[in-house]
DNA sequence: CAAATTCGTAAGTTATCGCTTACGGTAAGC
DNA sequence: GCTTACCGTAAGCGATAACTTACGAATTTG
């Protein structure tokens, strides 16, 4: 069990935290990339019932896009957001390092405690 | 392939984002989260060679257990730090439900390019 | 018991962020 | 061609957040 320490020392990368951590912080931006969950939207589309204005939503899709989380593309004079995977998953691999660290940690802590 | 995106629809859960998520949004903070990766620190050891005083740590720390991302525990004047893994479980959940959906529709976005 | 170490919190300052209103630019409709 | 719809950006404002310094509490050490 003391290799299974080590092992997870090893793996421990020295990876940079991705953007998309920081742009997913405030909720109203939240609110907006989980519009786009169900499929590309317009943003008329997503500012509708929305409780800021609609630049404010342009707003928050201009963070979303420097973050490599969504794409845009024009349609007439209407612009069609939708969610850029990739850059879903380098926070998914982000999270999933720091997982397996923590997780066996924290089985080595309660068995200690055990 | 219709049936692939009615299961993606049905599986769009109205789920809660996590606190960690804003938490984790500050660079100083997440640096001193993953100062905990390599197992639990008291707050100088922590505070030791970061760009800010000891009290923003003990700030930090604060919001992170807040959170419910580190737990805490008295050493004689000291206090000992650790990552507290089930809040990191919560994010992954959240972040998996949103992977299942993008992904999905990234590779239809893919074939209709195709 | 006194000195030293470790830490949390209060107070105050500064910078950043999110929002609104106002405006201009571009494409579609009549 | 003129009007209408849709969108991005600039400017300005208010609120929040992160940081520093200062202080006091708790524990160990000599």
């Amino acid at each position: 069990m003391a290799a299974r320490v080590q092992d997870r020392a090893a793996r421990s990368a020295p990876e940079a935290s991705p953007k998309a951590l920081t742009v997913l912080a405030d909720p109203t931006r939240r609110a907006v990339f989980e519009r786009l969950r169900s499929g590309p939207r317009s943003v008329s589309e997503i500012a509708r019932g929305m409780p800021v204005s609609r630049p404010a939503v342009s707003q928050h899709l201009k963070a979303l896009k420097q973050a490599g989380l969504v794409r845009d593309e024009p349609r007439g004079t209407a612009r069609i957001y939708r969610i850029h995977a990739p850059a879903l998953l380098e926070l998914r691999t982000w999270l999933d390092s720091f997982w397996d660290d923590a997780l066996g940690r924290y089985r080595d802590y309660l068995e200690d405690d055990q």
